[in-house]
DNA sequence: TAAATTCCCATGATATCCCATATGTTAACA
DNA sequence: TGTTAACATATGGGATATCATGGGAATTTA
């Protein structure tokens, strides 16, 4: 799991230390390196391990092969990821064009998360922060909001009630 | 897996380098070459190897031997694609017509899709990109649009993929 | 014989690898 | 409790290998 944010500096050859937690996360991975995708949504790099590709290329796969989305994604997705390895102490080079899409200069965020982790400008990380706050913080005045924002599995009732989810850690299929 | 977009120039005697990275995606095929199609449906070459053109193939003989629809793929797909091998260094020579069809003058940019790739002139690719960013980000907006493209994780997914999690079902301390 | 194609080698740019230094954190010990 | 040692992490710079690409010679085709 990539979790947590720390900030790192890029050197003069567009290098980047990637934190140590997440490189440790992805301890298991065939390749010792990340995928990285200059995301069409904004101004950052989506990146992960193994898992984090294969989530993208099973979500394109199971559209129709001629689907408009399905061409679409795979131009912007597929088209657009980049496999970034390690060298032997942790660094990875971003490509130019990377760096112009996220608009990094010097200082970069790492964003944990879950199973997968963006990198943003230093300080277009923070601004964004800031906005995601008051704007969760304005959404928990809705009710119906809160209820979606916590109305999930409650993990604990779930190991005292399930039968099926007990079978599933058996290793048992559903 | 072909994956990521890398931009080459296209010599005076038509050759361009193929990126070593799909060139390693090609290792095991019997031919050290691609295949191409100029493709019906836009200024680009569609670009494979043996599992591309198998594809096509296998589309073509599901449909009935006397449909129309067929005997149009046949001449169109099949009947369009070449085989064109690599020289030591990994290019391949685009026949004139080919770079006629997709505008290549000079620089050209390869697409990678999973598991095809395109080829496309440099500054048409460019263009369209920024027109399937846009449209994919504005797709994000509409909740129902972004189902489709990748629906919430369910729990059994979850538990395969996260080692910590399962330990802590099964009531491990973390 | 002319034109085009294929093969081979040379070069430059770029990315990759390796070692050295700095910084910060934990652990050991006085 | 203060000091030092050991370790893990982060960063900087130089050497090396890989890749893209240009040009010329050999071979084929018209």
């Amino acid at each position: 799991m990539f979790l947590s944010t720390s900030e790192h500096s890029a050197d003069a050859k567009n290098r980047v230390s990637v934190p140590a937690g997440y490189r440790e996360a992805l301890r298991d991975d065939p390749y010792d390196a990340i995928y990285v995708l200059p995301h069409f949504d904004g101004p950052y790099l989506e990146c992960g391990g193994e898992q984090f590709v294969q989530q993208y290329r099973m979500d394109i796969a199971n559209l129709p092969r001629y689907d408009a989305l399905r061409k679409d994604l795979e131009i912007a997705v597929i088209g657009a990821i980049r496999r970034l390895d390690f060298d032997s102490t942790g660094r990875v080079t971003l490509p130019r064009d990377f760096i112009d899409h996220a608009g990094i200069d010097g200082r970069c965020a790492f964003v944990g998360c879950d199973n997968h982790f963006q990198i943003w400008n230093a300080d277009a990380h923070a601004a964004r922060l800031r906005d995601v706050r008051s704007r969760l913080s304005a959404r928990l005045a809705d009710p119906a909001e809160a209820e979606r924002m916590g109305g999930g599995t409650d993990l604990g009732s779930l190991l005292r009630n399930s039968e099926s989810l007990a079978a599933l850690l058996k290793g048992e299929k559903l």
